[in-house]
DNA sequence: CCGGATCCGAATCGATACTG
DNA sequence: CAGTATCGATTCGGATCCGG
């Protein structure tokens, strides 16, 4: 019963009681971006085992970070609660850490709807989009559709479900990428290294729109020297 | 082998592949402190099995994270590499958001000296620092010691053991305290309280320099409404 | 289909003992 | 001091099953 404790008097430790266990990071990623059922989850984390999702969204509900919440005609969603929504800090300074680790995607490495929109998140630069007029970006990749709506320094990522189109009001563009995203983000693929190579095409819109995207979104790649 | 693999390629994932198993991330607490030997990190992790400490040591060394350095006549220690402290970023963000979840100690708890000094980093207000004159706070906890000095925006902690007597050139004040000390830096106790109470007692130097204390230390102890 | 619960073998963890 | 070795206790993963 102790077995998951640590024994300390500690933040961290605190922290990892609550959120250490596998896949409870994850979870709250998704959770992160929006609402989701328990199929959405178990979905959008493909090797997840039922149980352990489960036990996972029960410790978390118990421990007040997440709640299940019936929705009138739409079944029944889980969602944070505002104390789980301030995990959000730790999911970005992990998912930009970890960015730098990526490499290149192994094999059966998947990309998911609500993995993609944390990782635009965590390389959304808020001051460069005060400076940049609003865009919409609608991206595909693999089979995942996103909108990310970047205006005055803020971000708004949608699923493709969701995602109606763009309406007039904002410049957009509409492209679809391959895993070199992640290169244009680090900056160590070019926007027209890519646009060449066949890595990124754009499908609508203007595609001057996409040097905006690397102005907005962009990560630092590599490990320190 | 594919065990611990969570199959996305996301940073996040990634992230928690390579410091996402148990005991993983209170090494890397203890190691951001200063480089560590194999019992200085089994002493302080007081639970921790001796061959997990061992094993999460060969991950860590095999991520590229930490560094095996033998020190001329002091043995072995390991210490992380640049990669790994750029981790503290998590650590911090980790600790912040446990810190609102840490309530009363448990019976069994123990405060390290690494994770105090984790803790003081957490909640260390940079801003503040700037504009205090430098000042150096030696602390007693239990039977933990701790030097911290706060100068021009930054913020240094040793351990006890290397904690040199204050030098003349700066402000200095020691004191006791005992766990309510999370309720001085939550800001749920006053300093006079604190004193009052017997929670915090000042061995010696000039009381009135732990205003400064609570202005540079201080971190929101309660759950967003 | 959605939202799980149950069962079981495999992998991991924890406690203790032991070694170079 | 710096770890291995061993072994029982937990936890995890994969599959199946069940009630709305």
């Amino acid at each position: 019963m102790a077995a998951r404790n640590y024994g300390q008097y500690c933040g961290v430790v605190r922290a990892l009681e609550l959120v250490g266990e596998r896949w409870a990071l994850l979870v709250v990623r998704d959770l992160l971006v929006g609402p989701r059922r328990y199929s959405d989850l178990k979905n959008g984390l493909s090797r997840i085992p039922t149980n352990i999702l489960s036990d996972r969204l029960k410790e978390l509900q118990a421990a007040g970070l997440v709640r299940r919440v019936p929705v009138p005609r739409c079944g029944l969603v889980y969602e944070l609660t505002p104390y789980g929504r301030e995990l959000e800090d730790v999911v970005l300074a992990l998912g930009r850490w970890g960015f730098k680790a990526m490499g290149e995607p192994r094999e059966g490495d998947e990309v998911t709807a609500d993995s993609l929109a944390m990782a635009l998140r965590t390389a959304f630069d808020a001051e460069a989009s005060a400076r940049i007029p609003a865009t919409v970006f609608t991206l595909h990749l693999g089979d995942v559709t996103l909108v990310a709506r970047a205006a005055e320094g803020r971000l708004d990522v949608v699923g493709g479900a969701e995602a109606q189109a763009a309406s007039g009001e904002s410049d957009a563009v509409e492209f679809a990428a391959g895993p070199q995203l992640r290169e244009l983000i680090a900056g160590t693929l070019s926007l027209d290294e890519a646009q060449h190579s066949g890595a990124l095409h754009v499908l609508d819109g203007d595609a001057r729109l996409l040097e905006r995207f690397t102005s907005l979104f962009h990560l630092d790649g590599a490990v320190a020297a």
